[in-house]
DNA sequence: GTCTATACCTGGATAGAC
DNA sequence: GTCTATCCAGGTATAGAC
């Protein structure tokens, strides 16, 4: 139906200009003149601005979770299964993680602009807070917290703290995924940068060759 | 003179104002309000509210330095005679410097300030964009550069590549001011993690003890 | 479900009295 | 150098024709 059409473009747009121009910096008329409509008809589609505003938060939780599941990273909400991550996690596993997860939070438009209006309204609005903290501190902390601690049970990874090895392995990402993201032409040279980082630390942590 | 002061007042509301709401969010009017005058008196001091913000980002650089060094941070300008300091770059000297450096940039209302207004206006202002690339992220890693290949010189330091060091050392310093940088009650504990993060990286790299 | 027209408000900025 | 008064542009939102 062309009705759901329209109203994923006005999204689609209003994601776009506010990562670019921030919330108070793009105007009604803005969004609908990018779709290619009167400002006066976004109001058959949303009650107001903020709308808009909420529906992006709302619903790009789920796109991320589903693009992560589509690339191949594990469900950040249950933990507990992560044996057969682990178990496998080899050099090359590490590298290949690392890889297709900087390429995706790095070149995926969508993942790109919401982590930036994120970035941007972070201190404005609570929810925006909580939900960028969750998917670029948080979870990928926990998550590689588990994944250590499990390695050095199984004997691969030097014996230490899985928090701290987390922290030194995360922190260069998030690093680069925030000197890069308006970057695109050298998204390489992050990567090659990672490369060097994971095998840095592949030298450092890991037991076996 | 009362004139300079009412100027700094109107600077110091306007940054205040600006981190949390964002330059969109935030009217002169509310500015004025927050400095005690009429929104029209505003205009005897700036001729508009994009002057008040850009003496903000003009400004805010000589602050940021100047207090640098107060605190005994090295001047960034000039990398090259840095001799002193990497032949003195125990393990202490590790531990108070970045103590230092970051309880300046998480506990200075004023950094802590320009800080989150320059993540929010990065993307719309190519200054400020400049501005916050330069003293969160480049200037950082290249000081620890020179450092690091100095006391690798020296002996003091394993062999490597001093720039992946730098990234090692400095990423989850910034990592943690992302983090953190909301939370003025928990600046403990990102101290705490830090100096163990301090802790690992002395174990992995200095040669002696 | 798009348009035109319009209501209403807020924001930036100026003029001029004190 | 602060105030009141005012101007004008642009923003959100609604009403009603098609």
């Amino acid at each position: 139906m062309e009705k759901i059409s329209t109203k994923q473009r006005i999204i689609e747009e209003a994601l776009s200009l506010f990562s670019q121009y921030g919330y108070n910096g793009t105007s009604v008329k803005k969004i609908a003149e990018a779709v290619g409509i009167k400002d006066s008809s976004i109001y058959k589609h949303f009650n107001s601005k903020q709308e808009i505003f909420n529906q992006i938060v709302a619903t790009i939780s789920q796109r991320i979770e589903k693009k992560s599941l589509e690339v191949g990273l594990p469900n950040v909400e249950n933990l507990e299964d992560l044996t057969n991550y682990y178990v496998t996690f080899t050099k090359d596993k590490l590298v290949e993680y690392t890889r297709k997860m900087v390429l995706f939070y790095l070149t995926d438009s969508y993942v790109v602009q919401f982590r930036k209006l994120a970035i941007r309204e972070q201190y404005s609005n609570e929810v925006i807070y909580e939900v960028y903290r969750k998917y670029y501190m948080e979870s990928s902390i926990e998550f590689l917290t588990v994944i250590f601690k499990g390695m050095i049970k199984l004997g691969g990874l030097k014996n230490g703290s899985p928090e701290i090895m987390a922290y030194f392995f995360y922190s260069p990402i998030f690093f680069l995924l925030n000197k890069y993201d308006d970057k695109e032409n050298e998204v390489e040279e992050a990567l090659k940068l990672l490369d060097q980082m994971v095998e840095e630390f592949y030298k450092i942590y890991f037991l076996c060759a």
